[in-house]
DNA sequence: AGATAGATGGAT
DNA sequence: TCCATCTATCTG
């Protein structure tokens, strides 16, 4: 395994699927959670007509164009809250946006963050949910993963490569068939796909 | 200045 | 299928 920062700066199609099976913790005041990714999506900023970057710098965006290991963390649909890991060398907008994993540390705490109805595997199903459970908001966007921060992310246990499924990014209109989104097949934590109502037909 | 689409999730 | 409801960005 090579060093996080050295894999983490190459572009996020390739990176992606390497961050299948590491965990992502968030340390607050409440206590610790960690989830394990199982799902995530791949944004290539400036070469990609879906990526937030893909218009250049914005003040939102702009955590973005900085070095790998950043967290870049958006609000969107007027209540939801995302999570991305900036990837890329420095100056490239690459990201991977965190859609699901599951939560191996915390779980009472996320539970308490998501509600106490939701199943368990549902505590971090889907991005919104994720950052949720994680806690993971405005004041988190710019935070070093690396270090040792309250956000940290970590390699996990190692995912064989015949373990990994490939397919179209989930909500965007936009190059809505580039296999970019790569989870952990069969996983329960895994959200169910739902192709953008927006996305031109096939 | 105003419009609108959006990397969503939950209820209906 | 629709709704909640905010922000960045585009259009005039």
């Amino acid at each position: 395994m090579a060093e996080p920062q050295q894999l983490l700066s190459r572009r996020a199609p390739q990176v992606a699927p390497k961050l299948l099976g590491w965990t992502l913790s968030h340390t607050t005041e409440a206590g610790t959670v960690t989830v394990e990714i199982t799902e995530v999506e791949a944004y290539a900023g400036a070469a990609d007509p879906a990526s937030h970057a893909y218009r250049g710098p914005s003040p939102r965006n702009e955590v973005m164009f900085g070095p790998a290991g950043f967290l870049y963390t958006y609000f969107t649909y007027g209540m939801h809250w995302c999570a991305n890991v900036v990837t890329g060398p420095d100056g490239e907008a690459s990201a991977v946006l965190l859609r699901a994993g599951r939560v191996i540390e915390g779980a009472e705490l996320a539970w308490l963050r998501r509600g106490a109805k939701v199943a368990e595997r549902s505590l971090a199903r889907g991005p919104a949910c994720l950052a949720q459970a994680l806690a993971l908001g405005k004041d988190q966007n710019g935070a070093n993963l690396l270090g040792k921060g309250e956000v940290r992310l970590e390699p996990g246990r190692r995912i064989k490569p015949a373990a990994i499924t490939a397919g179209p990014r989930v909500g965007i209109s936009v190059a809505a068939e580039t296999p970019w989104r790569f989870w952990l097949t069969d996983d329960p934590t895994v959200s169910t796909y739902k192709r953008s109502p927006r996305a031109p037909a096939l």
